[in-house]
DNA sequence: AACATTAACTTTTACGGTTACATAATTTGT
DNA sequence: ACAAATTATGTAACCGTAAAAGTTAATGTT
């Protein structure tokens, strides 16, 4: 249709070379002042936007962020998303979003597609699948080609790069130590996410927080799984056995607990007291509301982003040692424990 | 670092122009077999990869579609954007991503960001905001700019374009008639989305319904609000009166109304049946399992994104005329309704 | 032998914009 | 009054790829 104006056709139309009109754009003190407001008023006339495509090229940069993510559908992702979104747009760059799904092909597709000059650099949570396969060429690669990463809660050690994490382990121990302190005897340790990093490292600070007040652990009241049906088949039985608390790796796990003691007529949280990791508005509405260790994803992102844009912006030989930032946990006290 | 491999490079390594090079590895016909293998053979050793920005510029197109959402926070567009995704990876197309946050200004801000060659098309819904105040002008102008457009759930008729919603009236209508076939006399209609096109859709399919049954409105059990304060406050008397079913706009006044039902002791779905629009894995996690008006947002995403890539495929002159296409819900009958 | 055809490359142009360098015109310095 | 400096603009190279058009030499045709 109307075909958009470039600086070629501005040029011809106020008979001036193509470099006039580009400086004049840019404001540069080479062009005269009236010479400038001319080209500038027909610019604007025209409503000519530079072509991002002709830019990216010269300036072999695209000021745009692959960002791939395990599940969109996870609201702690989707919280991290949106705080990369933001960081991001903010320092004017934009975002192309890849969902890994949790396959390590589809992570590896994805990178492959935009390494190509499409993005400067990824933020990207691992797949589950690549965390438990453990290949990690493909980050590897994308580093060595000069492409930075920056990875955010499933990490992997192996890779050298920026990292934004939440200190699982510690968070762990807190809200144990907390549900100890609560009185709790038995407290009930539940995860659907045993495959992950991060699931291990609040596993981990579980049993820390258990060594640290004598307290023995019981393999009865644990469930470790990596898939939601093994839990729910678990789960049945679980409430057989004498509980006083419930420790919650995962949103999953939370939920399914509470509905299940809910249903055995089990008082929450004067019988047991229920902490989960979760994100979602969700917690807040369940009924009592649960308890949680929130992880401040818009943090998250907020912190990758700018880690990411601070390395591309770096001059030539600056760039900043790697390192991994650790967000604060918060534990959000609500209904499903007693109060202190 | 080390800088990666460019058709020129890789020629003047090899002892052959640009060009030769460029069709070796598009495998042309005009170059000698020995020639292709020597080329690509040395192409792959040296993990050369075309640049996509080079491409772009050349060929005038970016296969990138530009989505912008209103909150990603809200599990129904998450699930529209993972189906658009999916979809535009499948026929290999990469996805920007903004966030409008309901705010006009961001939506300009972003569709201004993004059309100057960065992307090929947009699949957007409208922001809150937007369709407040009814400035249409950014839609208008990316559509006579020649970037095609696909709305999808919040649609505005102002706008010439193709668009993909649910069929909003008519499922409300079905939910109600459903309710009314349980024998609920006294339906509550509750809405935190009343500023939403889609929200009044749903609201007068609820009027239909009723009117088709010979049932009138009743404002005393009817709460149509844009907020969440004045309906959390609104709702604290609802169960004073009468009422034997819920029927419920949203996910929020869903669950709230659900949980207070719950809080006050009546029975679900014995005394009362709650049908309500909702599309995070929450509706089955309540307790009881919250009946749903199910929108298949993977299903929207995909369509769109298809709608959209046939358009910038089609043929110049070509373009298919611009369509609306229904996307048909589904009502998910759980433990909030009795059964029939 | 004279010319047409074809295979296999190379040269050139183009995409749209930026920018180092060149040139012309004007002002300044002495 | 004439060289030097300054101002204002133009020319051309470049980013990396694609492809139209041009070149060369070998083969085929009559």
């Amino acid at each position: 249709m109307k075909q958009k104006a470039t600086l070629k056709q501005i040029a011809k139309e106020l008979n001036v070379s193509v470099s006039t009109v580009s400086k004049a754009l840019s404001n540069s003190p080479e062009i005269s002042e009236p010479t400038k407001k001319r080209v500038q008023e027909f610019a604007k006339l025209k409503n000519y936007k530079p072509n991002n495509v002709a830019v990216n090229l010269k300036s072999k940069r695209s000021r745009t962020i692959g960002v791939i993510i395990p599940n969109i559908l996870n609201p702690f992702f989707a919280k991290v998303f949106s705080g990369i979104e933001k960081a991001a747009n903010d320092r004017g760059y934009n975002v192309i979003t890849c969902i890994s799904n949790e396959s390590l092909e589809k992570e590896v597709h994805a990178m492959d597609m935009l390494s190509n000059g499409t993005i400067d650099g990824f933020i990207l949570s691992i797949a589950e699948e690549t965390q438990a396969v453990g290949d990690f060429k493909h980050f590897k690669e994308a580093i060595s080609d000069d492409i930075p990463i920056v990875m955010f809660d499933r990490i992997s050690d192996e890779v050298n790069c920026d990292k934004v994490i939440v200190d699982d382990f510690d968070s762990a121990v807190h809200a144990v130590n907390h549900m100890i302190k609560l009185k709790c005897k038995n407290i009930a340790l539940l995860s659907t996410i045993d495959n992950l990093s991060v699931g291990k490292l609040r596993a981990e600070g579980y049993y820390k927080a258990l060594a640290d007040n004598n307290i023995s652990v019981n393999d009865n009241i644990t469930i470790l799984t990596d898939n939601t049906e093994d839990f729910d088949e678990k789960l049945q039985t679980l409430f057989d056995k004498k509980i006083d608390g419930i420790f919650a790796l995962d949103e999953h796990a939370s939920v399914m607990a509470m509905k299940a003691a809910i249903k055995k007529g089990i008082k929450i949280p004067d019988e047991l007291n229920v902490i989960g990791f979760a994100d979602g508005v969700w917690s807040r509405r369940l009924t009592p509301s649960l308890s949680t260790v929130s992880q401040h994803g818009p943090e998250i992102g907020d912190a990758a982003a700018n880690m990411l844009i601070d390395r591309l912006e770096a001059k030539e030989g600056e760039e900043p040692e790697y390192q991994t930032k650790v967000i604060k946990t918060e534990l959000r006290q609500r209904d499903s424990t007693r109060k202190l």
